[in-house]
DNA sequence: AATTGCGCATGACAACTGTCATGCTGAAAT
DNA sequence: ATTTCAGCATGACAGTTGTCATGCGCAATT
């Protein structure tokens, strides 16, 4: 079987590929970044793709989607750090077929491996339950203006790069704040962040 | 010979203990918090600690800084995400003998482990230059200042954590935005965390 | 003993931030 | 065709934040 395993940090990412080589018949390609994995996957097909979400390049949600759209037949394993609802939401939308916290022990990986590849579906259920929740009330504008606000841009700076007057930034903000029942712009990115909608 | 791993991620601990096992002479004990591995230490003992920093419960930098004081033998590597310049001044005071950034391959953890092991001292060189730069320039008060904002806080709200005026508080954030040539409390937690200071 | 410098502490003031009332537009429902 | 509603846009106002001058205590230097 051949898998693609994209993973920024290269410790992981070799441990990984070291054990998923124990397996007899799987045979492991390493990727360090989005942009390695798509050109692979442009090149030659694989059974598998197993990736982190978050990676220099492209995300692994952004690859599941192109294979989605490319129709190519290479299931794909998520595995991430972070268990964000918005995160799990967008990658069924992407037609992933496994999504696993790096919290599970590598076991469950080769098992959600060997399940995906039958056909089946393997979502963590903690993370299942948790994307079940609330959705991202947050609009498109709203969210541009809490993310450079949580990168220390002043109204404005987030009013420029937005092409708005400050006063419409402030608001944006402001219906952020209080989407998120938070007290300010700091807080409500942090919240923002924390479900997965930044 | 015996080694502690302490890492909380449960797919990158039970990776890489799988990985130490096959060596022929490792023995490895996991520990997926900190706290958990303080009570190992103490418990019986160890030739070798191999922690991660950042882990709930105690910190690796913790962990070294407790073997150092107890005159324990064990020697130390910790792997980390982040190479902040402030982490790696504190493990070096702290006695740790190798500093490894999870960028790098497993291959380069195990020859880091066994010249650690030979009483060599193994910091990835990327970091010790980084930790020659700056010195971290924040006053203790004006780092809880600061990061009580990074979460959120309100002026008032830190003013009574920190059992000071309000316009105290304020004057703890104004000097560390000074410091750190930030715009705003917002930028200045962000350098700060990126620097390692916060 | 006097000086210098740093960290801590405070309040006044100016600048920035959050809220709210208001208006505009276009898509969906009636 | 009209109504309704969400999203976008703005400015006035009150509240919060950042800056600065000032003062205190303590340790290190002169």
């Amino acid at each position: 079987m051949r898998i693609l395993l994209a993973e920024d940090q290269a410790m992981v990412r070799t441990a990984l590929a070291s054990l998923l080589r124990l397996e007899a018949d799987f045979q492991v390609t390493e990727a360090a970044d989005g942009s390695t994995a798509l050109k692979l996957l442009q090149q030659q097909p694989f059974d598998l793709l197993l990736s982190d979400i978050e990676m220099p390049g492209h995300s692994g949600i952004e690859l599941a989607q192109y294979l989605q759209q490319q129709k190519l037949a290479t299931k794909v394993v998520i595995i991430t750090t972070f268990g964000r609802a918005g995160y799990v939401k967008r990658a069924i939308d992407a037609g992933v077929g496994g999504f696993l916290l790096k919290d599970a022990p590598v076991d469950q990986l080769v098992s959600a491996i060997n399940q995906v590849m039958a056909g089946k579906r393997v979502i963590d259920s903690e993370l299942l339950l948790n994307s079940l929740g609330e959705q991202d009330p947050l609009t498109d504008k709203e969210r541009q203006a809490l993310r450079l606000a949580a990168e220390g841009n002043s109204t404005s700076e987030i009013a420029s790069a937005l092409y708005i007057a400050e006063g419409t930034a402030r608001n944006y903000l402001s219906e952020a704040i209080s989407k998120l029942n938070a007290t300010n712009r700091i807080d409500a990115a942090r919240i923002a962040r924390q479900k997965g909608w930044l």
